[in-house]
DNA sequence: TAGTTCCG
DNA sequence: TGGT
């Protein structure tokens, strides 16, 4: 209990801000990456990495998975959370409680004490893989935060505003880094620009990017 | 437009 | 590389 805390102060944590209610949590899944890294490979035992389609039919580049009472999934019918794994026809997995206790914790440091995630949305990024602008509407409650933590690779992360053509800031992120955003930003257009080579002692030629929402 | 390709 |  309350490890992300006590990792937190161990750690000095530094709680920078980006924009309005956008924080970046520099390092503050480090000690956890281990443990969250094992979990998500019994998590894709269960439920697999796979590249979903658009509804416009492209395949995105990264692949996912999800955790929790529901999963984000993609394809031609459009975007939605189900809580049925439509690849494997089962329940997708359980969410860790390490998982969630790191959510909440960062968002809780965030200024965000109610964040109650249903659902943990996993991206793994290849070499070459990105994530173009788009924005994160396929929740019905606003008002919840959005928590992203980085492992593996370091990749560059764009955090734009309201519009499309808004003025993007890039923030630079590496493994262990937190990204927590909410307020106004919790509609703001976001991405990452394409995964470059490298190898990572922990995750080799990968980068996984795990978001927390409250979905339902 | 959670994509790719192409153009400049 | 950035807009699209």
């Amino acid at each position: 209990m309350i490890t992300a805390d006590l990792f937190a102060e161990a750690n000095q944590l530094q709680c920078e801000q980006i924009l309005p209610e956008v924080f970046l949590l520099r390092s503050f899944a480090l000690q956890m990456a281990p443990q969250i890294l094992n979990q998500l490979d019994l998590i894709a035992a269960q439920s697999p990495f796979r590249r979903m389609q658009t509804p416009g039919g492209f395949f995105m580049s990264a692949a996912i998975t999800n955790c929790g009472d529901v999963g984000w999934h993609s394809d031609r019918q459009g975007y939605r959370y189900s809580e049925i794994d439509p690849q494997t026809e089962q329940a997708w997995p359980v969410m860790p409680e390490c998982f969630r206790e790191l959510a909440e914790t960062a968002a809780r440091q965030s200024g965000f004490s109610r964040f109650s995630p249903d659902v943990c949305l996993i991206n793994r990024y290849e070499v070459g893989a990105k994530m173009g602008l788009h924005q994160d509407k396929d929740e019905k409650d606003f008002s919840q935060p959005i928590v992203s933590v980085s492992l593996g690779l370091p990749i560059v992360f764009q955090f734009g505003g309201p519009k499309r053509n808004d003025p993007v800031q890039r923030i630079p992120l590496q493994h262990g880094d937190v990204i927590v955003w909410g307020g106004a930003a919790r509609r703001y257009y976001h991405g990452v620009l394409t995964l470059k080579p490298g190898q990572h002692p922990l995750t080799g030629s990968y980068r996984y990017n795990l978001t927390f929402r409250q979905a339902r």
